[in-house]
DNA sequence: AATTTATTATACCGAACGGTATTTTTTTAT
DNA sequence: ATAAAAAAATACCGTTCGGTATAATAAATT
């Protein structure tokens, strides 16, 4: 009483927050139940009583991280005042990807995305989703850039999208199995570059 | 009698052939002793006289993968006779990789990396490795590309293998997790282009 | 404050897990 | 062809897996 929200209501985030963290650093298989248990500090009763399967936590897990990734980015980019930097907060942010306390796990959609693509269809469908919106909100920044006449009016919004994604996924991967961020900082620096050339 | 290699080495390698693709789709934490016995039609006795545990075959699967996506691209790279030409063979294999049969589930180092980059430290160091070896590799055609002649003196080896590795992966992810192809051969077309602007 | 309802913990299920000692079969060497 | 050695199959180990009744507890309603 005197919360809005339901127990229950307030379990599941607490599941959801205290599980996302090991969902994206042990993968579905790769996270037991057992994990999840010691996560949250609660039992497999507690768990069940508020998700019906281990599937549904991963799903909600998932959709958290990204949410997460998705807010930090959104937050960045309202400190920005023209489309060249707003792209630019891009290499800005992943550059320090390594640093970022709740990315050390790694991006949740390459890790999510590798993992169920030939192995688990639902959660291969929330990837492919988180990736689409993703590549939809670089596209109308590029867009909106061209109409405000700070981006060159032959950029291709859907090309330029696809290289920056590739070009941080890809650094990504490498930055996380060496654990070193060199390779992070050379495509970084890359990607500045072209997103600096696209200025009118 | 009649074979030079013993029985047990037949069975080792027919092992790994066997297995690779199903550590390759599945990840290391989502294949079990069964799906191995039930990829080589033998026994958990057969297979653990053979291996010492599950890890050894893994890091074994791991090693003919790589390698045979190494001996693939080397298959290519034989067939041009100058250093661009070289350099093209990364984009137009990459651009088809949802169609190369043995690559359908993915490319190895990439799929090893995100599952055990927190979590397997042996698996990781192999894809660490390989990744250190392709990276060398590249920068080596890169340089005897300079010394011949062929490619701008001014060319950084180290950047543009960077970055030719991060198009390649970033893509893949999202290919395979798409399962279209359309973000592949945008990557692969401004790596294309990326290249040819490295004529001399 | 008492009672209903919702939530969490306990205790347990069968199945699958990775792994192994032992027996059977197959190679290999004599 | 036979014996010795090596490899593979069988049968089993304890543990952990995801999942679930049921009982205990806590929260919400009256």
């Amino acid at each position: 009483m005197g919360n809005d929200i339901s127990k229950s209501e307030r379990t599941k985030q607490f599941i959801i927050e205290k599980t996302a963290p090991v969902f994206n650093e042990k993968g579905y298989a790769g996270t037991s139940l057992t994990d999840l248990t010691n996560a949250t500090g609660l039992t497999k009763g507690s768990i069940y009583g508020n998700f019906e399967n281990k599937d549904e936590v991963a799903l909600a897990a998932f959709d958290y991280n990204f949410n997460r990734v998705t807010l930090f980015i959104k937050g960045k980019l309202l400190a920005t005042d023209n489309s060249i930097e707003r792209l630019l907060v891009y290499p800005n942010v992943y550059r320090d990807f390594l640093k970022i306390p709740f990315l050390k796990s790694g991006c949740p959609i390459l890790n999510t995305s590798t993992e169920a693509d030939d192995t688990h269809p639902k959660l291969r469908e929330r990837a492919s989703n988180a990736l689409a919106f993703w590549k939809r909100s670089i596209e109308n920044q590029i867009q909106r850039g061209i109409q405000r006449g700070e981006i060159k009016t032959e950029t291709k919004p859907t090309e330029l999208a696809v290289i920056l994604m590739s070009l941080i996924e890809g650094a990504i991967m490498q930055a996380k199995v060496t654990g070193k961020s060199t390779e992070l900082r050379i495509a970084m620096n890359y990607l500045e570059k072209l997103i600096i050339e696209l200025k009118m």
